[in-house]
DNA sequence: CTGAAAGCGCTTACAG
DNA sequence: CTGAAAGCGCTTACAG
């Protein structure tokens, strides 16, 4: 079961290698080989079951139509639908996706992108945690094909695709609002991300264009570093000691899902005595009962875009419109009733 | 910024590149080369910032530290874990990973695998859809270090990690019917895949235990083409013909997420009117209310066997006990109440 | 102790 | 129309 090269094909056609190699990449026609030869070639090349050595092109061509994924957690909704749709559309072009979780741990992240360097990949598609911007400033000097996703950098000159992040929280806060609840509490990540900000500056300024004075003891920052336990007890203790609250604002998933737990906990009826939105949609907020109100993200539209702007890269062909803000979506359900 | 190769650093150091090679892959000590050339060899590659180019290193000794992943889809609550704590268990021995997702679709998956025998992974880590027989016997015989996950085939002598579906059914419903059910309907795929038949043999044992006549029509087979609007309308249909249905057993997620929404629309209510039991754990299931009893994989740990197996073939161990079953975890939650 | 040389499997100017 | 040759960046016997 010896791998079968060029080599063995040529022999086999009597023909150099060069001829068949030439002929196996489709070029037989313009450099003008006889037609009964570049069929035999085929034929042969079929017959012995040929299949390119990837290394020998890659050494050679420098190309080896490998994109590499840096996300957070591919277990988490959004990344692994993201990872989903990505693969889905990179392998349309010929191209495959190799994945590294960072863990939202800078460690983690600057070794995997150092391994994904290594295996050079043509493409980056990262959600860079907040220690990355050097490396990612690298890339972009380096004219590296790269996207950032979820987040970028204010001073990074890179392409990105995010939604807009600040609108998400804005439109939440104010249909909160309409719907007359006063006492917002907004839970989020204990981090400089810009998607993050962005979601608290939304909520800020969703307040005060009603007129509702902004109380930080209202505003509940989580370590990534938590265990999804002691996000549980912490938000416990803080719904606890601030029972005037009448809705919560969750800026992730990864904050929603322990929050839902929290309540049911502390015995506090989503909608009846709360209401709840949370950024990013989830099978569980779709199906819970009641179902949670969401800002949802365009999973499959950010997907394209992403592979689109790194193959244009790839290519060589520089897209004007390089950083991409999609509008969010909120999705009303019955977690944010009209408040009595 | 030219990529720096081995004959800069020999350039520098005043070496040969052989010298370079070999002190740059540790063997310097037991070649005896002086320990200033060591040296002064590491710092110069270090200044250089030296990073080997991987594709003439595999092309030469045929490894790529780099294990393939097929699964049916990554952003399904059971393979997004499993990918996670692959990727996790594979960095911690210096393997990155890549991932396909077969759709579940013959055509894609032998696509994917294709592609992955191309680039020429280490190993391989496959959920095989049932076309993929003669590829998987193949690779086999080949001796091509290989790990079959959530299913495998009964007549091709692989390795494989999965958990012992019959059981699990049979634990379920003997469950259910302990806690006075009847008349339990199994939903499940339309497929050969050993595991869903496996489950599906388990549901009827439990019966033939409790002398519970077995009734074809409790049995739901849905299509894995079908949408989940299809399933929910489906399923819908299945249980309005059925009304004396006091209990479901779905076999897998795809299922049960799609029948508790198709429940929710006929206004039946979990725990009060029906019991509920679902293969694989999901956050939906644990914060779900009532939350959805379930028969739960352990995720980490076949994913620490699966990675362990695969290491072990690559590096020429043979492991004795190559073909894991391990025990499936019952997870009694508020959908299956004592029937009054 | 260290270096010259072959070779992994390709692609691509170049020559004829 | 087709082939000989160089080279991508490494590793590894082999020689001295």
């Amino acid at each position: 079961m010896k791998k079968v090269s060029i080599k063995d094909i040529a022999k086999e056609a009597g023909v150099s290698f060069s001829t068949v190699s030439i002929v196996l990449n489709g070029q037989g026609k313009e450099r003008k080989i006889s037609d009964k030869m570049i069929t035999e070639i085929f034929k042969v090349a079929d017959q012995l079951n040929y299949r390119p050595n990837q290394f020998a092109k890659s050494l050679r061509t420098g190309k080896t139509f490998t994109l590499g994924l840096i996300v957070d957690d591919i277990s988490n909704y959004f990344f692994g639908h993201l990872a989903k749709f990505v693969e889905e559309e990179a392998d349309k072009f010929g191209y495959t996706v190799m994945f590294c979780n960072s863990e939202n741990n800078e460690g983690k992240a600057r070794n995997v992108l150092g391994t994904l360097l290594d295996k050079q990949m043509d493409g980056y598609i990262i959600a860079p945690t907040s220690g990355m911007v050097n490396e990612i400033e690298n890339l972009v000097r380096e004219k590296k094909p790269i996207v950032l996703i979820d987040r970028y950098f204010q001073n990074v000159p890179s392409s990105y695709v995010t939604i807009d992040n600040y609108k998400g929280a804005y439109d939440s806060v104010d249909y909160l609002i309409r719907q007359g609840y006063q006492k917002i509490a907004l839970v989020t990540n204990e981090t400089d991300q810009i998607q993050i900000l962005d979601r608290v500056e939304g909520y800020k300024a969703a307040l005060r264009k009603h007129k509702i004075s902004f109380l930080p003891e209202l505003v509940k920052k989580i370590s990534f570093k938590n265990t999804e336990q002691k996000t549980i007890k912490e938000l416990e203790t803080f719904i606890k000691a601030q029972p005037a609250i009448d809705a919560i604002l969750f800026t992730s998933n990864n904050l929603g899902i322990p929050g839902l737990q929290s309540l049911r906990n502390l015995n506090i009826k989503i909608a009846t005595d709360i209401g709840v939105i949370c950024f990013d949609d989830h099978d569980l907020f779709r199906l819970a009962f009641p179902g949670i109100t969401v800002v949802s993200q365009p999973i499959k539209t950010i997907s394209k875009k992403v592979v689109k702007l790194l193959l244009d890269q790839i290519d060589g062909n520089v897209s004007k419109d390089h950083q991409i803000v999609l509008p969010p979506n909120l999705i009303i359900r019955d977690s944010t009733p009209l408040r009595s």
